[in-house]
DNA sequence: CGCAGATATTTCAAACTCAAAATATTTATG
DNA sequence: CATAAATATTTTGAGTTTGAAATATCTGCG
């Protein structure tokens, strides 16, 4: 799977994970338990004042972001989560009049989501509601350790990452 | 919901959100990329590999840390996952035979879940590979940055917790 | 003892999630 | 043009997840 000591520093040839292995894994299920807290905190407080979910809010956010719209594949891919996934999410939002899918010219397979106006009002007043949420979670954090927080974490979600031209 | 500069900081009364408002929101995303990414990554190789799921290795590695075994509760705690939840993941390790539901002496509402020795030798080798794969996920991450990842995400993690005794 | 409230777990319905298969359409290739 | 391969999306089946309701049991109080 992987040889210890990957990065080829020196030590002795052995059998144990080394201790770099074991802090990167405390790491990783640290990220899993503020991921989790915070996520069941948010998705509380979705459902208790806005009578909503985090999956809808997400594509929401994403919609936000593209006024233009966005392609089915191009959410999923965003959102990191499956094809198949989006349809559902899209499906309820759609009856809750939040947002719309509009055909695509000379592509009858595709189809181009985007919020209505109905679904823009209702989100930019979610979204300042969610950043005040969010900011209260995280007020022991401050400005410096969010910057090193940003920095470390976006070296490992660039691991791997193919470059860009 | 909460105040703007709930620190108390030097500022006047704005109703934008703050500056450092933003930065935390912007860590909390950043936290949940990295998340869903390596989540992603590792559900894969857990699948293809061991023919199993994250959720049903989460209960393997509680079990595995609590020898003497765990009640639902204290699994569904330790999880950060509903109660309902975790009876229906102990349910399919059950009959895959690597736990086992032993009653409790005096309680007959509760019962305790434990490992098998089945359990116990097939999570032992599973740890290890497991352990393996977030140490390349996380490949680019040095030590000084893990603890710092480590230090900063605990102060997050103890948001409002109740203070121990 | 009797029984109200607390506790431990399961059941339930709805939503979310994935991977794979199915469907529909477009593009490329001979 | 025909049709194989590629692409975009939906459907499907299994599993996970939640919050609330249902069950079963225990505890404390009169």
């Amino acid at each position: 799977m992987n040889m210890n000591n990957s990065q080829g520093l020196p030590g002795h040839a052995e059998n144990e994970t080394s201790d770099l292995s074991k802090a990167r894994l405390r790491a990783w299920l640290q990220i899993l338990k503020v991921s989790r807290k915070v996520e069941g905190e948010l998705r509380e407080k979705m459902r208790l004042e806005f009578g909503s979910t985090l999956p809808r809010f997400d594509v929401l956010a994403a919609l936000y972001r593209e006024r233009d719209g966005m392609r089915m594949s191009e959410l999923s891919k965003s959102l990191m989560v499956s094809n198949g996934n989006v349809t559902g999410i899209v499906d309820r939002l759609v009856a809750e009049g939040l947002i719309v899918r509009v055909p695509v010219e000379n592509d009858r397979r595709a189809s181009i989501v985007r919020l209505t106006s109905d679904g823009e009002k209702d989100f930019a007043e979610r979204a300042l509601v969610h950043e005040s949420w969010v900011s209260d979670l995280f007020s022991d954090l401050s400005s410096g350790d969010a910057d090193a927080l940003i920095r470390i974490l976006r070296t490992i979600s660039h691991h791997n990452e193919a470059p860009h031209d």
